[in-house]
DNA sequence: ATGCGACTGGGACGATCGTCCCACTTTCAG
DNA sequence: CTGAAAGTGGGACGATCGTCCCAGTCGCAT
């Protein structure tokens, strides 16, 4: 009913239309369904966004932009974590190891938390993979994960006090890649022990791609 | 034109969904866009399906009964690769890492060889797992992801003369997600050597939960 | 206060969706 | 040979989609 600028309604028709996507799916998010969701007329949807596919454009670049605050935390804080039992053979590394492993415990909790935000983050993905025109807001998507593990790669590595061997962006790409799968795997079972044992099996394996300084 | 069983209708009319969703994707494939494709008239589709939700839980669990062939070879053939470069500590399961890695390398081939055809599968899951009367679909689904995975470290983990320290399901857990996760960043970058560092990475946290024997 | 431009509401348009119906043709058991 | 059953074609229905239009109304600079 009050009068609102276009800007703050792109905002708001955006964070309406994430949250009709995460609770309904992407296929559910007319154009009705999201003014209904926002509370507004359809008129202003036309009045913000040239057409749907711009609006979801726009969502999608958002969105990732927002993506940030809740991963980038989820590896970042927290000193030595309890870690599990160890055995290893290698020495060294330990630590990194427990670090990384703490890391995605932690990024575990954040998407058992909030699982819908990312299905519908996986949802957009797969909405942009299709057509040539909107695959590269898939590319940035990833792109932006990407830099996000690099973040936390790094200041792993220099809490374990630990060197990348390789650039640390090719251990990012497989950071990104291991926890989309575990994500997947979690969305389909639900099953938080095999998500551990992934989560731990993919610390393992980073940890073996930096040597202790 | 020439007349057809309802039963071959049925398989003809799911062969051609599958190829419309790979290369289309499940949003433009409608019941008039598969009748098109199959060369069929509207009404057979009706007549062999009793609605196009009815036609997508037989299209998927067809499809995912048919992925046998598809993914096991791709792990099961082959003696030794001719491996990576080495230089890891530990010696004894070292066979067992280039197994796997081969055979997540033979893998990457598979989904480079048929991109469309997993992308359309990692769709169809997203389908399912939306609506709970749909969701054992995708859970069925991965339950035959893990089965496949299951025999595939079993004859790897023989054919190393290694022995999984825990039950080779919670391996093969692992496998899938790692799978999972490579499959859905080499569908956004299309780098095929950020996936094979991901195949890497993964064959060699694999190798880590077996003994050698 | 006042007028212009930004914003809103509701209704309507054509396209396309899934589904249904019915007249018709072919097949095959008896 | 024949009649019931199985399969086919095309058109139509109501629902819903994205988009558009236009008459109204509010806010704000002047």
């Amino acid at each position: 009913m009050p009068r609102i600028p276009a800007a703050e309604r792109r905002a708001a028709l955006i964070d309406a239309g994430l949250r009709l996507i995460a609770r309904d799916g992407l296929a559910q998010a007319t154009t009705r369904a999201i003014v209904a969701e926002a509370g507004m007329s359809l008129a202003s949807f036309h009045y913000a966004f040239e057409s749907r596919d711009a609006f979801l454009d726009e969502l999608i670049a958002v969105v990732v932009a927002n993506e940030q605050q809740a991963v980038l935390p989820a590896l970042d804080v927290g000193p030595d974590g309890g870690g599990a039992d160890g055995g290893d053979g290698d020495g060294g590394d330990h630590d990194l190891r427990a670090i990384l492993e703490d890391g995605l415990l932690r990024y575990l909790d954040h998407l058992a938390s909030d699982p819908e935000h990312e299905q519908a983050m996986l949802e957009l993905t797969q909405y942009a993979l299709r057509s040539p025109e909107r695959h590269p807001l898939a590319v940035a998507q990833y792109r932006r994960y990407a830099e996000l593990a690099e973040q936390a790669l790094a200041t792993a590595a220099e809490r374990a006090g630990a060197a990348w061997r390789e650039p640390v962006a090719e251990a990012a790409g497989v950071l990104v890649a291991f926890t989309d799968g575990i994500t997947l795997t979690w969305l389909v079972h639900r099953d938080d022990a095999a998500a551990r044992a992934a989560a731990r099996a993919a610390a393992d394996a980073l940890s073996r791609m930096a040597d202790p300084a």
